[in-house]
DNA sequence: ATTACTGTACTAGCACAATAATACAATATA
DNA sequence: TATATTGTATTATTGTGCTAGTACAGTAAT
Protein backbone atom coordinates (compact mmCIF):
# COMPACT_ATOMS: atom_id res chain seq x y z
CA UNK A 1 0.00 0.00 0.00
CA UNK A 2 1.06 3.37 -0.55
CA UNK A 3 2.74 5.79 2.59
CA UNK A 4 0.25 8.08 3.99
CA UNK A 5 1.54 11.23 4.49
CA UNK A 6 0.77 13.88 6.96
CA UNK A 7 -0.71 17.05 5.17
CA UNK A 8 1.15 19.73 6.53
CA UNK A 9 4.55 18.34 6.85
CA UNK A 10 7.24 17.91 3.98
CA UNK A 11 7.04 14.91 2.63
CA UNK A 12 10.60 14.15 2.85
CA UNK A 13 11.27 14.60 6.19
CA UNK A 14 8.37 11.99 6.47
CA UNK A 15 9.70 9.76 4.60
CA UNK A 16 13.52 10.37 5.96
CA UNK A 17 11.78 9.43 9.52
CA UNK A 18 10.25 6.36 8.46
CA UNK A 19 13.10 5.18 7.57
CA UNK A 20 15.23 6.55 10.02
CA UNK A 21 12.46 4.25 12.55
CA UNK A 22 12.86 1.27 10.39
CA UNK A 23 16.82 1.43 11.15
CA UNK A 24 16.06 2.14 14.37
CA UNK A 25 14.01 -0.67 15.29
CA UNK A 26 16.15 -3.06 12.69
CA UNK A 27 13.66 -3.81 10.19
CA UNK A 28 16.71 -2.42 7.16
CA UNK A 29 20.18 -4.19 9.66
CA UNK A 30 23.11 -2.78 10.10
CA UNK A 31 25.44 -3.48 6.79
CA UNK A 32 21.88 -4.30 4.80
CA UNK A 33 21.07 -2.67 1.48
CA UNK A 34 17.63 -0.26 1.50
CA UNK A 35 15.38 -0.16 -1.15
CA UNK A 36 16.61 1.42 -4.32
CA UNK A 37 15.64 5.55 -5.01
CA UNK A 38 12.82 4.04 -7.55
CA UNK A 39 11.63 1.43 -5.82
CA UNK A 40 10.99 3.55 -2.42
CA UNK A 41 9.59 6.16 -4.65
CA UNK A 42 7.53 3.84 -6.36
CA UNK A 43 6.39 1.81 -2.38
CA UNK A 44 5.82 5.45 -1.16
CA UNK A 45 4.02 6.83 -4.28
CA UNK A 46 6.01 9.70 -5.08
CA UNK A 47 8.66 11.34 -7.06
CA UNK A 48 11.68 9.51 -6.85
CA UNK A 49 13.39 13.40 -6.74
CA UNK A 50 11.77 13.70 -2.86
CA UNK A 51 12.72 9.66 -2.16
CA UNK A 52 16.44 10.98 -2.84
CA UNK A 53 16.17 13.97 -0.81
CA UNK A 54 15.26 12.55 1.96
CA UNK A 55 17.90 9.84 1.24
CA UNK A 56 20.60 12.67 1.22
CA UNK A 57 19.29 13.75 4.63
CA UNK A 58 19.67 10.23 6.27
CA UNK A 59 23.18 9.95 4.70
CA UNK A 60 24.18 13.78 6.33
CA UNK A 61 23.39 11.93 9.43
CA UNK A 62 25.85 9.08 8.67
CA UNK A 63 22.94 6.66 9.18
CA UNK A 64 23.42 5.49 5.30
CA UNK A 65 25.98 5.39 2.65
CA UNK A 66 25.73 5.25 -1.08
CA UNK A 67 28.29 3.04 -2.94
CA UNK A 68 28.42 4.28 -6.64
CA UNK A 69 25.90 2.48 -8.84
CA UNK A 70 25.42 -0.99 -6.24
CA UNK A 71 23.26 0.54 -4.05
CA UNK A 72 22.45 2.24 -0.52
CA UNK A 73 22.91 0.91 2.48
CA UNK A 74 22.63 1.09 6.54
CA UNK A 75 25.76 2.20 8.14
CA UNK A 76 27.70 -0.87 10.25
CA UNK A 77 28.32 1.80 13.03
CA UNK A 78 26.04 -0.08 15.60
CA UNK A 79 26.97 2.74 18.08
CA UNK A 80 25.44 5.38 15.86
CA UNK A 81 22.07 3.91 15.61
CA UNK A 82 21.97 3.33 19.41
CA UNK A 83 22.62 6.40 19.70
CA UNK A 84 20.10 7.99 17.23
CA UNK A 85 17.50 5.53 19.16
CA UNK A 86 18.11 7.31 22.28
CA UNK A 87 18.01 10.63 21.08
CA UNK A 88 14.75 9.90 18.97
CA UNK A 89 13.42 8.67 22.51
CA UNK A 90 14.28 11.59 24.61
CA UNK A 91 13.07 13.86 21.71
CA UNK A 92 9.70 12.28 21.82
CA UNK A 93 9.05 12.10 25.69
CA UNK A 94 10.74 15.44 25.61
CA UNK A 95 8.48 16.91 23.10
CA UNK A 96 5.57 15.23 25.09
CA UNK A 97 6.14 16.71 27.98
CA UNK A 98 6.24 20.22 26.79
CA UNK A 99 3.12 19.75 24.86
CA UNK A 100 1.56 18.65 27.93
CA UNK A 101 2.87 21.98 30.08
CA UNK A 102 0.81 23.89 27.42
CA UNK A 103 -2.34 22.17 27.80
CA UNK A 104 -1.29 22.81 31.10
CA UNK A 105 -1.62 18.75 32.15
CA UNK A 106 0.55 17.75 34.94
CA UNK A 107 2.91 14.33 34.75
CA UNK A 108 0.83 12.51 37.35
CA UNK A 109 -2.42 12.79 34.56
CA UNK A 110 -0.64 12.01 32.03
CA UNK A 111 0.69 8.59 33.35
CA UNK A 112 -2.40 7.80 34.38
CA UNK A 113 -3.92 8.20 30.43
CA UNK A 114 -1.35 6.64 29.52
CA UNK A 115 -2.37 3.40 31.86
CA UNK A 116 -5.49 3.72 30.70
CA UNK A 117 -4.82 3.13 27.13
CA UNK A 118 -4.86 -0.15 25.27
CA UNK A 119 -1.94 -0.48 23.11
CA UNK B 1 9.07 38.65 23.21
CA UNK B 2 8.36 36.92 20.03
CA UNK B 3 6.67 33.99 19.45
CA UNK B 4 9.77 31.31 18.43
CA UNK B 5 7.86 28.86 15.47
CA UNK B 6 9.09 25.34 14.40
CA UNK B 7 10.67 25.80 11.04
CA UNK B 8 8.97 22.65 8.85
CA UNK B 9 5.04 23.41 10.19
CA UNK B 10 2.80 26.46 8.67
CA UNK B 11 3.22 29.65 11.30
CA UNK B 12 -0.14 30.15 10.75
CA UNK B 13 -1.47 26.62 12.18
CA UNK B 14 1.29 27.23 15.03
CA UNK B 15 -0.46 30.47 16.08
CA UNK B 16 -3.59 28.89 16.00
CA UNK B 17 -2.43 26.01 17.94
CA UNK B 18 -0.96 28.52 20.67
CA UNK B 19 -4.16 30.59 21.41
CA UNK B 20 -6.24 27.36 21.22
CA UNK B 21 -4.11 26.26 23.99
CA UNK B 22 -4.60 29.92 25.79
CA UNK B 23 -8.39 29.22 25.72
CA UNK B 24 -8.18 25.53 26.55
CA UNK B 25 -6.16 26.93 29.75
CA UNK B 26 -7.82 29.67 30.44
CA UNK B 27 -5.69 32.76 29.42
CA UNK B 28 -8.18 33.64 27.43
CA UNK B 29 -11.85 33.07 29.78
CA UNK B 30 -14.90 32.38 27.97
CA UNK B 31 -16.62 35.66 26.38
CA UNK B 32 -13.34 37.90 26.43
CA UNK B 33 -12.05 39.54 23.98
CA UNK B 34 -8.69 38.65 22.84
CA UNK B 35 -5.96 40.42 21.18
CA UNK B 36 -6.73 42.44 17.84
CA UNK B 37 -5.16 41.26 14.84
CA UNK B 38 -2.56 43.59 14.35
CA UNK B 39 -1.43 43.42 18.23
CA UNK B 40 -1.28 39.59 17.81
CA UNK B 41 1.11 40.27 14.63
CA UNK B 42 2.82 42.35 16.81
CA UNK B 43 3.45 40.14 19.70
CA UNK B 44 4.12 37.15 16.79
CA UNK B 45 6.44 39.09 14.97
CA UNK B 46 4.51 37.95 11.91
CA UNK B 47 2.48 39.63 9.30
CA UNK B 48 -0.97 40.30 10.09
CA UNK B 49 -2.55 38.18 7.00
CA UNK B 50 -0.79 35.30 8.85
CA UNK B 51 -2.67 36.20 12.22
CA UNK B 52 -6.09 36.41 10.50
CA UNK B 53 -5.06 33.00 8.76
CA UNK B 54 -5.03 31.72 11.79
CA UNK B 55 -8.07 32.90 13.06
CA UNK B 56 -10.28 32.40 10.30
CA UNK B 57 -8.97 28.57 11.60
CA UNK B 58 -10.28 28.87 15.15
CA UNK B 59 -13.64 30.89 13.95
CA UNK B 60 -14.39 27.57 11.76
CA UNK B 61 -13.72 25.50 14.88
CA UNK B 62 -16.20 27.68 17.00
CA UNK B 63 -14.00 28.74 19.60
CA UNK B 64 -13.93 31.90 18.92
CA UNK B 65 -16.28 34.30 17.27
CA UNK B 66 -15.78 38.27 15.57
CA UNK B 67 -18.07 41.14 15.93
CA UNK B 68 -17.92 43.44 13.63
CA UNK B 69 -15.65 45.89 14.33
CA UNK B 70 -15.83 45.83 17.87
CA UNK B 71 -13.01 42.90 18.17
CA UNK B 72 -12.73 39.01 18.80
CA UNK B 73 -14.41 37.16 21.28
CA UNK B 74 -13.60 33.48 22.80
CA UNK B 75 -16.89 31.70 23.12
CA UNK B 76 -19.60 31.61 25.84
CA UNK B 77 -19.87 27.80 25.34
CA UNK B 78 -17.72 26.38 27.92
CA UNK B 79 -18.95 22.76 26.66
CA UNK B 80 -17.10 23.70 23.25
CA UNK B 81 -14.07 24.14 25.17
CA UNK B 82 -13.89 21.75 27.68
CA UNK B 83 -14.78 19.29 24.61
CA UNK B 84 -11.44 20.98 22.80
CA UNK B 85 -9.39 20.52 25.77
CA UNK B 86 -10.27 16.89 25.92
CA UNK B 87 -9.71 16.15 22.55
CA UNK B 88 -6.43 17.91 22.78
CA UNK B 89 -5.30 15.45 25.30
CA UNK B 90 -6.47 12.28 23.51
CA UNK B 91 -4.45 13.62 20.41
CA UNK B 92 -1.47 14.22 22.28
CA UNK B 93 -1.48 10.98 24.00
CA UNK B 94 -2.47 8.89 20.87
CA UNK B 95 0.25 10.96 18.78
CA UNK B 96 2.58 9.93 21.34
CA UNK B 97 1.52 6.34 21.29
CA UNK B 98 1.64 5.94 17.69
CA UNK B 99 4.83 7.48 17.48
CA UNK B 100 6.59 5.57 20.51
CA UNK B 101 5.40 2.17 18.37
CA UNK B 102 7.41 3.60 15.33
CA UNK B 103 10.32 3.08 17.08
CA UNK B 104 9.27 -0.36 19.13
CA UNK B 105 9.28 1.71 22.56
CA UNK B 106 6.76 -0.04 24.59
CA UNK B 107 4.49 1.54 27.05
CA UNK B 108 6.24 0.36 30.15
CA UNK B 109 9.49 2.04 29.02
CA UNK B 110 7.07 5.10 28.73
CA UNK B 111 6.50 5.24 32.11
CA UNK B 112 9.34 4.69 33.04
CA UNK B 113 11.18 7.14 30.83
CA UNK B 114 8.22 9.72 32.22
CA UNK B 115 9.09 8.67 35.60
CA UNK B 116 11.99 9.69 35.71
CA UNK B 117 12.23 12.78 33.62
CA UNK B 118 12.19 15.97 35.68
CA UNK B 119 9.03 18.48 35.46
C1' DA C 1 -16.68 65.96 12.81
C1' DT C 2 -12.41 64.00 13.52
C1' DT C 3 -9.50 60.42 15.09
C1' DA C 4 -8.32 55.85 16.13
C1' DC C 5 -9.39 51.45 16.42
C1' DT C 6 -11.75 47.11 14.80
C1' DG C 7 -12.38 43.22 11.02
C1' DT C 8 -11.97 42.24 6.25
C1' DA C 9 -10.41 42.09 1.43
C1' DC C 10 -7.34 42.36 -2.40
C1' DT C 11 -3.10 42.19 -5.38
C1' DA C 12 1.68 41.26 -6.01
C1' DG C 13 5.79 38.86 -5.14
C1' DC C 14 9.12 35.64 -2.90
C1' DA C 15 10.63 31.05 -1.18
C1' DC C 16 10.28 26.34 -1.10
C1' DA C 17 8.25 21.70 -1.40
C1' DA C 18 7.05 18.67 -4.88
C1' DT C 19 6.25 16.86 -9.47
C1' DA C 20 7.60 15.84 -14.17
C1' DA C 21 10.72 14.60 -17.57
C1' DT C 22 15.06 13.68 -18.89
C1' DA C 23 19.91 12.59 -19.02
C1' DC C 24 24.48 10.50 -17.84
C1' DA C 25 28.11 7.44 -15.83
C1' DA C 26 29.09 3.11 -13.58
C1' DT C 27 28.19 -1.67 -12.65
C1' DA C 28 26.16 -6.31 -12.62
C1' DT C 29 24.00 -9.67 -15.33
C1' DA C 30 22.17 -12.20 -19.25
C1' DT D 1 28.27 -7.05 -26.19
C1' DA D 2 23.85 -5.61 -24.82
C1' DT D 3 20.55 -4.72 -21.30
C1' DA D 4 18.95 -3.35 -16.93
C1' DT D 5 19.68 -1.17 -12.67
C1' DT D 6 22.18 1.77 -9.65
C1' DG D 7 23.02 6.83 -7.93
C1' DT D 8 23.11 11.48 -9.40
C1' DA D 9 22.12 15.84 -11.80
C1' DT D 10 19.45 19.28 -14.41
C1' DT D 11 15.59 22.13 -15.91
C1' DA D 12 10.87 23.55 -15.90
C1' DT D 13 6.44 23.95 -13.72
C1' DT D 14 2.93 24.01 -10.11
C1' DG D 15 0.99 24.88 -5.56
C1' DT D 16 1.11 27.18 -1.25
C1' DG D 17 2.71 29.43 2.91
C1' DC D 18 4.08 33.92 3.98
C1' DT D 19 5.17 38.75 3.52
C1' DA D 20 4.22 43.42 1.97
C1' DG D 21 1.36 47.02 0.95
C1' DT D 22 -2.91 49.09 0.52
C1' DA D 23 -7.72 49.86 0.96
C1' DC D 24 -12.52 50.09 2.83
C1' DA D 25 -16.51 49.98 6.10
C1' DG D 26 -18.18 50.17 10.76
C1' DT D 27 -17.81 51.78 15.58
C1' DA D 28 -16.23 54.20 19.82
C1' DA D 29 -14.14 58.05 21.87
C1' DT D 30 -12.50 62.72 21.85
Amino acid sequence: MAWSFDKHTPVYLQIAGRIRNDIIRGVYPPDSQIPSVRQLALTAAVNPNTVQHALTALEAEGLIYSESTAGRFVTGNTELIESAKQQAARELVEEFLRRAQELSITKEQLIKMLEEENG
